[in-house]
DNA sequence: ACGATATACATCGTAACACGAAGTATATAG
DNA sequence: CTATATACTTCGTGTTACGATGTATATCGT
């Protein structure tokens, strides 16, 4: 998928790998991996920017001798979601005008 | 609309905008205002960047005096917007994906 | 026993991009 | 005669996805 494309829409993937579910940063990439690709550097950089912006909370864990770090959707984050739903419409409008701005004769 | 999510979207805009006929920047503006906003900098960037990547060319003319520059799209602007359009059923996927991760009990 | 692979997180630098601000210039409407 | 619309340009800035690189432990195959 295009790299400009993914701008608006990783965030929102990253929240939905979680909202069910406290998740962490490899399961997070696996689930998401049939949907969309994203490299650990860049999913770590959304996880920080999502804690910074109060839509997650981190909470650390062991595992297996290893340290795991939890995430956990806010209201703040499930908000996040809502408004990306709300957004889709706008987006469809858009796909449909380039649609339709093709000459079908 | 998120500034984020406008950029895997204006590219193809100001080529859906040029696709059927000539157009110049103002004019492109005012037809995308409906569906999407872009400033006069982010079209010019756009357009500049677009003619780089030989996706349309420019011609001058002059009209009431002022000078237009008249964008007509190439054969491999058409390419992106079909590009664009294959891409959009990820998209697709993976705002379904958002939605289905919604616990609906 | 040992190397390869998987798990797990972190940091740095970079390039692409949308935008506000500011500028230049002409035509038209009130 | 002034305000608004038309029309294009340049500069600086903040956000972001990513590759590269690094640290560390567990597990699997031979």
């Amino acid at each position: 998928m295009d790299i400009q494309m993914k701008r608006g829409l990783l965030d929102v993937c990253v929240l939905a790998a979680i909202k069910d579910e406290d998740s962490y940063g490899y399961k997070i990439i696996k689930d998401l991996k049939p949907y969309v690709e994203l490299s650990e550097s860049t999913l770590y950089t959304i996880l920080k920017r999502l804690e910074t912006a109060r839509m997650l909370t981190v909470r650390s864990a062991e595992h297996d001798g290893r340290l795991r770090k939890y995430y956990h959707i806010t209201q703040a984050g499930v908000g996040r979601i809502e408004d990306f739903k709300n957004e889709w419409k706008e987006v469809v409008t858009i796909y449909q005008f380039v649609r339709k701005e093709e000459r079908h004769e």
